[in-house]
DNA sequence: GCTGTTCGATACACCGGTGTATCGGATACG
DNA sequence: CGTATCCGATACACCGGTGTATCGAACAGC
């Protein structure tokens, strides 16, 4: 069972959970949640099921786990994105940056969204994702607030959260197709565009 | 095996089939696609796993064809919604329609979204998909282009297959969203705001 | 280096689902 | 009605994965 107790975490135990998620990451990607066994995991990652369980208590816990992570490490790209630019906040060049770093390897999408389908069917996990994307949501609508005057946002997507609320609409729309269509460069071009009709109301300055 | 042959086809076998399928619909609503046993589906429509196997050669077979079932209800309503009006041809009345018609099934998204994943990971499948959306978006930019000059389109978003792709994109969009909050009203007015944004640039007129 | 603890490999019992082959009853049709 | 055909229920053999209990080996601390 995998160890909750608080005594004391060894440095080999990091590494193996490490590389069991790395493992379970490109399983996932491949073949998706709820076609996978722990086995397969454990033989991609070079471990056997006793390795698993004492990390994990189950699949479960595993695939949240790993979502968790690697979810957290897009947020920092994205607020890093968000960032950059110095304090002249032109809309049109974040636009640029976050959907190159929002579009950028398909096996993340691929987990992403079979995490979705697995929230969509359980209130606790979607209440974390909800979470998550309130906090991207926010922001993405801060900066959006400081460039306004700048550039004014149009009046239908109400206040800068609205406006939020779209460009994450619009990343979920693209996610989509590039799922089917696996062209990334494409997705790229389209979200872009998409964004600048949402926040520019048409014009492309 | 599942009957194959062109031997004439009675009518016991489609209504068991039909019986099969509504109930194959509940139960993968309710679980999602790779959490669900043949024999589950089997219990839920009154049957035992031979009427099954009679009918389908697997579980995945049988998820493709009430795709295939399902989505065609769908597109027959879409059209239909894009159709009323006559011909004077209000994008606003339009985009209100079709809002109401996409958005009705919270178990159809369900569904959908688990064949996105699915389709995502196998290109066979996901041809089909992406057809089907080629067609839907060639039915809304037939309808755009008629509206042209009644509402002219902004230029961002290039001609009506462009606008097309658009609109497909914020319906995939707030389809995520609603499969997270479940809140089907909120998911109707905010698609409505975001297609208006789209397609009038900003003008709710 | 020695030793007590931790981690992960191995072995075991178990279960649920699969696919097929067979058979009896329902059904269409003359 | 009678009968040939079709359909779906039943039974069987099988497999892959699960979770747990146990034990040897690696490791950290002194």
């Amino acid at each position: 069972m995998a160890d909750t107790g608080t005594g004391r975490v060894t440095a080999r135990r990091l590494r193996t959970r490490a590389h069991l998620l790395d493992a379970a990451f490109t399983v996932f990607a491949a073949k998706g949640f709820g076609h996978v066994s722990i086995e397969e995991i454990c033989d991609a990652a070079g471990y056997t099921r006793g390795a698993f369980y004492s990390n994990f208590a189950g699949l479960d816990e595993m695939f949240f786990a790993l979502y968790a992570q690697r979810a957290g490490l897009i947020a920092e790209q994205v607020s890093g994105a968000l960032a950059t630019g110095g304090p002249a906040l032109d809309v049109a060049a974040a636009v640029d940056r976050v959907a190159e770093v929002l579009l950028l390897d398909r096996d993340w999408l691929l987990v992403k969204t079979d995490f979705l389908v697995h929230a969509a069917r359980d209130p606790r996990v979607a209440h974390t994702l909800l979470d998550h994307r309130a906090r991207l949501r926010r922001a993405i609508a801060d900066r959006l607030e400081r460039a306004r005057g700048h550039t004014p946002l149009p009046a239908v997507l109400g206040d800068a959260e609205g406006a939020a609320h779209a460009v994450v609409a619009a990343y979920d729309g693209v996610t989509t197709q590039l799922l089917l269509d696996r062209d990334v460069e494409r997705a790229r071009a389209w979200l872009k565009q998409l964004l600048t009709a949402l926040l520019t109301g048409g014009s492309p300055g």
